[in-house]
DNA sequence: TCACGGGCTGCAACCGGTTGCATGAAACAT
DNA sequence: ATGTTTCATGCAACCGGTTGCAGCCCGTGA
């Protein structure tokens, strides 16, 4: 079928590995017998078999992408930018969805490992033993969780936290509820953290909660309960089903209630009120993690630790405190 | 490092071979060395590497899927599915975002032609030209885009335009704006098709537009020209942005102009106004793509088509024509 | 007892490349 | 003229598996 190297070698009266290093180490070759090689190689339409390459070189030049959610609107931004981020270093990414299910995750690492160069772990649902172990067979990158001696990328969700608070207070609220998200998540325990660090703030912890609309909806009752007129949400779906949840109880977002999100996954326009929210840097940690990654490829002990800045996005679920 | 199937063969006492047909066709060897040789290679962590196999099987157990935006909401749902489906059938997934290029989509099957059984196209920029040469490489399947003699997934965008359509005509709208996508776009094509078709409407198109709010938003102040008192937009996206950019010129929505999108992307929560739309099957395209492209790589010539269809969820973007 | 056939295993070539080493020719220095 | 580099290329082993073919052992039937 397609042209092989020997193809490309036998037409143009040279030794295969005359054709292999034409395209692998083309300094080493003869410019005029290169341009020949060349030619032929076009004539024929022969493109190296990247397969067969990486079984001698040991480098596939693929890379794995594990989420635990395609279809949360949080990953596709991170998915879009290290996909990308790839293939401008001629890389091409396995994109494998987990269903938050660690099993899933353990077996699709397993499997992935001889085909690819390395694999990002983003927001992994597996235990840091698992994680340490998998670790012997395949290079990793961890995103959205802390994992000793391991390359890892952190967006600042406590420092988000805080300039969510200080928003809320400085807008004249006293009475803030934390709608803490799975009880597993290392975002919601800095979260949480950070909050519980906060001076002069009267916290109320609410949770732990399903990260989805269905979560903030089931919470609602209890935000009233609790007396809260602020609001700090795990995430926007979060958020959102809690906004929903509050009008249906009449309550009224921000004109009785504050609530800030997390993530900013709503686009921003058409939502009633347009959310106030936490931005997390998703593209930027997209690529941040390839390149760590394919550095880390290079040399195996570079266990870098990187922290990504988040801010403070205020539209229109926030307000000052009513009288 | 990894355990090949030689150290296996060795610790075990047999012959590679009978290690190789231990995994691929174990009903050839004896139950007894069989469980011998699975203890070793669990005992020593051996799996096989699927990559050295696909070298001689010419079945490499991946897959292609490229889209031209993962970051549009359309479709994380449709690469979840397709992924998932894929995975049940041991099969890993590249997945790869070409950025409306397409330059770059052919680029990219080309790369990865060797590394994969097959390639899912969704909705491709490429020309049918380009594409039906590039089938001669590594067989595909065509997701929302009408390719001659190429195993095709619809879905019957035509049949939601005439849904919306109806829907407006019958509360009372007259006249209908189209604002139709990229001059490319199958599916704009189609919409158009069904629009134009369709009797008792005074029918204006607007367009060509970027699939973006921001196609949305530019396009605001022509709708508005037109006259029309019902729009159908190329997608929720674009509907997005121009019930923005109305509102900015002061037209509300759906109080003067009703507005139709198309995909359902908006997961209907927390929208002013909450956003009629046609519905797109686009997780059940993505299961059927996986099945027809794994089934077009046994027999080759299998030029299916399957249409898939929507279906027109009433919210509140929708009202009675003002008299 | 012998021919035959089936079950199991080993042998070796092969998939499509890469790469250390050897070889030969040309260029340079002495 | 000779010895030494340098440059370009060929040779062959190797990466980690698969597979057609041959050979061995054993049981069966004649």
């Amino acid at each position: 079928m397609a042209a092989t190297i020997r193809d490309v070698a036998q037409a143009s009266g040279v030794h295969v590995s005359t054709v292999s290093r034409t395209f692998s180490a083309p300094h080493l070759v003869n410019p005029e017998t290169r341009n020949r090689v060349l030619a032929v190689a076009e004539d024929l339409g022969y493109r190296p078999n990247r397969a067969a390459r990486a079984l001698t070189t040991g480098r596939t030049h693929n890379i794995g992408l594990i989420v635990a959610d395609i279809a949360n609107p949080f990953f596709p931004p991170l998915i879009k930018a290290a996909q990308a981020h790839a293939r401008a270093r001629d890389y091409h990414v396995f994109v494998a969805d987990t269903d938050e299910d660690p099993q899933v995750e353990e077996e699709l690492i397993q499997t992935l490992t001889k085909q690819v160069d390395g694999v990002l772990l983003c927001s992994p649902r597996l235990s840091n033993r698992a994680i340490e172990r998998l670790h012997a067979d395949v290079p990793f990158v961890v995103v959205n969780r802390r994992v000793k001696g391991m390359p890892t990328i952190l967006m600042d969700v406590g420092h988000g936290a805080r300039l969510a608070i200080e928003h809320m207070t400085g807008l004249g609220h006293r009475r803030i509820a934390l709608v803490s998200g799975p009880s597993g998540s290392w975002t919601s325990g800095e979260m949480r953290a950070a909050a519980t660090a906060m001076e002069g703030v009267d916290l109320v912890i609410l949770g732990p909660n399903a990260p989805t609309e269905q979560g903030g909806l089931a919470v609602a009752a209890d935000v009233i309960a609790s007396g809260a007129t602020g609001v700090l949400a795990y995430n926007d779906l979060v958020a959102i089903g809690l906004i929903e949840g509050l009008y249906e109880r009449g309550v009224r977002v921000p004109d009785d209630v504050s609530v800030v999100g997390v993530d900013d996954i709503v686009s921003g326009r058409l939502n009633r009120p347009k959310l106030t929210t936490v931005a997390m840097p998703t593209a930027a940690a997209g690529r941040m993690a390839v390149d760590l990654l394919l550095q880390s490829v290079g040399d195996s002990a570079t266990p870098t630790l990187a922290t990504l800045e988040t801010s403070l996005v205020v539209r229109e679920s926030t307000g000052e405190v009513r009288q």
